[in-house]
DNA sequence: CGTATGCTTGAGACGTATCAAGTTCGGTGG
DNA sequence: CCACCGAACTTGATACGTCTCAAGCATACG
């Protein structure tokens, strides 16, 4: 958690405009701007943990992360990700309950920190931050319902299948169709809750059926309706 | 669905003061009780059906709901539960999402009706309501998680455990600490993502433990802490 | 270059689902 | 009020998916 002297700023930040923070004014975007926090995060570091008090949003400006619980065995359970634009720990703050999940980077990353009283602030003087709060929250809750029932009635294949099609969506493929993001066996198997192994010997079942490549932790998507299909999505 | 001229008024309403209403000014409860329509379910009945489109929120006057989902084998998944004084329907509403899931009543029940325009008059006038929505999404966020990292994780029977628990918080004892809702062994198995057999097993074992005593759909915690310690509940 | 860490593979055990066959319960109509 | 019917519940036997454990292999790193 390095401070670097070259903190972004708010009115350059190209994440700004597919974010939240959209459709705030330039006056209030000076406000945060000043107030801000900015840290540097080498890959893996914890930037904040489960358990916890916030007292502010952080604003992921670069990199990727990972949001996960940890289970009653240690285990760790990946909730969601988060990535350029997107904020996490909104959650805590306004439900004013500890940090229910940490969160990690899983590259190298910059994230801002909003204090809580200048985030409360913008919710009461921009109806339309607010609304979009509002949407985000319910939004999330809409596709924790959907994780539920799969992880209640899916078995390990299918989740597999969905969470890299959904991996995709949030991170989407690079011009050689790898996701872009790279995770560790075990970081795949917390996801859909299995075993490493179960996970290895999945994947190489994909390869082999030609609906991945792999290499690594690269994952090549080469029959993206095969895995829908292997997925059993309904929608 | 059948309108009974003696629709409940939201002033006389006596689980206002706990609900999510509890600070909006008489003037607006007036003009919520002009607007809003009323029905009346018998047990088992739809209040709203995933996929469909939400014109409004329902507020739940008398009777318990459950909300769940279909997954890809048609499986009923519960996904929370909702009783007096609580509001369902609003996170579609506010995601502009269809409904992610369905509701059905448990028992007889009233339900209210506020319209979406109204809802949304109450959210930008009233700062007080508005952070309360803003609490209950992100209180049902980590619930959520919770609910995850235990499906992903937990054997079925502390699942089971877990969910007694919790359907005690939610729906409370009687005097002869029977848990206050009475489910089928199918919709228990629908909660922990089980088979019903797994449930009605798990159950008699629970009982010869001497944890819960069952008649019926009646179910006694008689040892609460052994339940708990039975749940591996972390908190 | 050695050492740690992640990855892979196989064998076996275990939990849970499924299927099949009763049994009980709750409601309905004679 | 009782007999009947279907639905819900229960129990047992069996099958199957997935986990665990163990061992070997690849890879990255100091």
């Amino acid at each position: 958690m390095k401070n670097k002297p070259e903190s972004p700023h708010c009115s350059t930040c190209g994440s700004r405009h597919k974010s939240v923070f959209c459709s705030i004014e330039s006056e209030e975007v000076k406000e945060i701007d000043n107030i801000k926090g900015c840290n540097f995060f080498d890959r893996g570091q914890v930037i904040f943990h489960e358990g916890n008090r916030v007292n502010g949003i952080y604003c992921i400006n670069k990199g990727k992360v990972k949001i996960y619980q940890t289970g009653s065995e240690g285990k760790e359970q990946i909730i969601r990700f988060a990535k350029e634009g997107d904020i996490i720990g909104y959650r805590a703050l306004l439900s004013e309950e500890p940090l229910s999940a940490s969160a990690a980077t899983l590259d190298d990353a910059v994230v801002c920190f909003i204090p809580k009283s200048q985030v409360l602030k913008i919710i009461q003087n921009n109806p339309s931050f607010n609304f979009k709060m509002l949407k985000i929250l319910s939004h999330e809750l809409g596709e924790a319902a959907r994780i539920i029932t799969d992880l209640a009635q899916k078995p390990v294949r299918e989740r597999l299948a969905e969470s890299l099609l959904l991996l995709k969506d949030t991170f989407e493929l690079d011009e050689d169709k790898n996701i872009q993001v790279k995770l560790s066996r075990e970081e795949l198997a917390n996801i859909i809750g299995t075993a490493t192994e179960s996970v290895i010997r999945l994947l190489s079942e994909f390869k082999k059926d030609k609906l991945i490549d792999i290499d690594g932790r690269n994952i090549k998507l080469i029959n993206i309706p095969a895995l829908t299909r292997e997925a059993n999505i309904i929608d």
